[in-house]
DNA sequence: TTGATGTATTCTGTATACAGAGTTTAAATC
DNA sequence: GATTTAAACTCTGTATACAGAATACATCAA
């Protein structure tokens, strides 16, 4: 009498997508930094109440999305070079550590990821490279078997998504990064903890840099 | 007559109030891992509405501090040695990065923090060991100039104390470790940024082995 | 015209009210 | 007595209502 029926997920309450859908909107960049946010617009855009919106801006605010503004609520946070630097420092102790710990259970990384995101990285769909990108990191994560990894880093992502879409050409998705990829999980598959970690980081901090560099080009265009 | 006043602070709304009350009874332990919070007894104990309390829980949860419980509201989250390995393993590469961070500021600790935390080890109050041991810390990340590891490690510091809370007797004050924090300042003022990571790495790790190990005894005699 | 002061508007944060989902208790049937 | 069914209760999440604070606007004086 037992089928084996999937255990139905818990249904997402409207704080959860109004989160989502703010934090999206956020990220893509169709909110724009230094906005100021107005709880009766999102509700009505929305179709909910103020409550809901409250208490997901509360969220946002906690993970640096949106800024308090004393006296006229919040607005979403300006893009900052600074901050940007930051967020890949602490991403790139963070991947070191879950590729070190994948490393450790000799993970053998699906070889498809790697020739999926090459592909990806040959054709001109953005979208498409960012999603393999994050499908290749996302496997070191959940490898590493250290949930908190992956929790920052889907925050990380947001953040950097955010930053990229303000430089428009992303030269972090030039094809290279799949070479440097494939020898860290090579390295993870072998179980070379030290190759593993010093890799990724290289290549996070590589990322980073070039990143920042263009972010800052772009604010300064935008603020002559 | 522009006498010179002092800002007004932003008053901290309920929400923040209601949080870091619950935050602190979760970490000193007074509400038990594993316990139903109900909304209304917070709120009639904290004499506020049951609004701001939801809107707490919902921020203590994305810590990790309380655990969704459905059906019946959430929960003070159990303590779970596998989580604190977890939090140890991301707090020790933090630390890291931060150390590595002074190192290249070649930042001068203040030695009297080094000398109270030897005192204090010597005496008997843990809550001096402890605060003595989160100021070293805290030096170092406020010396790495990356506001995100402070923010991660306050809520580390948090999973920390109520694990501590839980073994009563805590080895990890041991003094020896006033000798590796000396090492540390001494090896970050010298600007020797891979002997400040590495050297905090370990402390770090020595101390999560330990904990993990004395939590895991503890939960061990309570099941029994 | 410029500056200051008072008023109106707007927006937030909190409290109360309401509706739905789940759990426990009680009753009824086998 | 055990098991199923139904009803009452409990608790959460959302909506509405209310009060306070800040800003913007308008009015008035110099």
């Amino acid at each position: 009498m037992t089928s084996h029926l999937l255990k139905i997920e818990s249904a997402p309450d409207l704080v959860e997508q109004v989160y989502n859908s703010l934090l999206d909107a956020i990220s893509d960049g169709s909110m724009a930094p230094g906005v100021r946010v107005m709880q009766e617009d999102i509700a009505e855009q929305l179709a909910v109440s103020r409550q809901p919106v409250l208490q997901a801006l509360r969220l946002l605010k906690k993970d640096g999305f949106v800024l308090d503004a004393p006296g006229r609520g919040v607005l979403v946070a300006p893009l900052d070079v600074e901050r940007l630097v930051q967020i890949y420092q602490v991403r790139s102790v963070l991947d070191g550590l879950a590729a070190r710990l994948a490393a450790r259970a000799r993970y053998k990384i699906d070889a498809q990821l790697i020739s999926r995101g090459r592909a990806a990285a040959h054709g001109q769909d953005i979208k498409a490279m960012m999603s393999a990108d994050g499908a290749f990191h996302t496997a070191i994560y959940v490898a590493s078997g250290n949930p908190l990894i992956a929790q920052s880093a889907q925050l990380h992502w947001h953040h950097i998504r955010r930053a990229m879409g303000a430089v428009l050409q992303v030269s972090t998705m030039r094809e290279s990064i799949w070479d440097e990829h494939a020898a860290i999980a090579k390295a993870i598959s072998e179980g070379d903890e030290d190759a593993a970690e010093i890799l990724i980081g290289k290549h996070g901090e590589d990322a980073g840099r070039n990143l920042a560099r263009q972010l800052s080009n772009a604010l300064k265009i935008l603020n002559r």
